[in-house]
DNA sequence: ACCGGTTCGTAACAAGCGTTACGGTAACAT
DNA sequence: ATGTTACCGTAACGCTTGTTACGAACCGGT
């Protein structure tokens, strides 16, 4: 058992370790070595995990992923209505602290590194069509009495507006500050009517 | 004069292909010998230009600045009211056609690249907060009456929600086309009071 | 206690990178 | 016509990169 618990200790390790580098080193410092180094192993342990380079990439988008998914759900278990559902996961998609920032500095990694690829670019698009039904789905629960076009003309305003405001807020946390992205989005709310 | 033209022409060429490489090739790819065989030139001519590779980014950026900082004046300029003003300078900032996605490119390339950059982000800044007085100054002309508070929250509104959408929209044009997003952006415009 | 297989570190490889130095060439001034 | 200067291509340097091959160490089963 030990050997196991060791194993996935060293995953749990790598794991932080690209995710760290990726999220405060941006992504021209991503390298096999920067890795390793992070976390405390050689090139040949992060060969031994990852296929090549690109599988850092994508093994970070989906952390992120993962990371987003849990969180949102338990946002969303947790909230007494279902417009507060809709607030709380769109909160937390923004960078309106050091956490969020961090994965919004990832996602734009990601996104900048998947202009190019393929491979990449699917694991982008199911991610965000993942999150673009859910806010879809929040949506229209809110507003039952909303004709589809509305909805979705919404939805993807509010996600265009979090997902903007997590990259200006990633790129320039003191002129975005939290309280200005939380009135925003309220702002935002209450002009469409869903607060 | 040939002597000169020819150099203002091969400086041409040169941002020409300096903004090729990043729009179409991505971050990753933005290399000097990648930008002098677009610009069909050697890497020599590329130094004696660029003292470095940042200088290569901060150019890149430094015209998509220009391009935009043009086209939303010409539009602002023609546009028969403020209102209109304002949503025509909001519908070039997202990815509404090919000239648009690959400023969203560029943008987003540029950006992961400055995350661990000081004199990059440091154009960002200049550039974002050049964008946001711009939509902030029309916002309160369109909208006299609103209190500053809420001036600075809708105009921070407009301004994720295009910026997201170019980058969603330049990620993944075929989920976000352009009438998905002129539709997103007439419904935020009409529930916040601005058309 | 030995052995087979997994696991990971070491070391090296070729390729590509940014950057520099040098030489030739063409335009300009005298 | 000749010298001077700016311009740019050539070639190389040193370094970093991703990736691979090999060997040692360790664990579980017999």
């Amino acid at each position: 058992m030990s050997r196991s618990a060791d194993r996935s200790a060293q995953g749990a390790a790598l794991s932080r370790a690209v995710w760290d580098v990726l999220a405060t080193q941006g992504l021209e410092r991503l390298t096999v070595r920067s890795v390793a180094a992070a976390a405390g192993c050689t090139t040949g342990l992060v060969m031994h995990r990852f296929p090549n380079r690109r599988a850092l990439l994508l093994h970070a988008r989906q952390l992120l992923h993962e990371v987003t998914l849990a969180r949102v759900e338990a946002l969303e278990a947790a909230a007494p209505t279902i417009r507060a559902a809709l607030r709380a996961i769109l909160l937390q998609g923004m960078s309106i602290d050091e956490q969020n920032r961090q994965e919004a500095v990832v996602w734009l990694g990601f996104l900048a590194s998947a202009i190019s690829d393929d491979e990449l670019i699917a694991e982008h698009r199911r991610n965000n069509h993942s999150w673009r039904t859910r806010v879809e789905r929040l949506t229209a629960a809110a507003a039952p009495d909303w004709a589809p076009a509305r909805v979705s003309s919404v939805a993807l305003a509010l996600i265009a507006m979090t997902e903007g405001a997590a990259a200006l807020g990633a790129a320039d946390p003191a002129a975005f500050p939290a309280t200005q992205q939380v009135e925003m989005l309220d702002a935002a709310l209450i002009a469409f009517g869903l607060f």
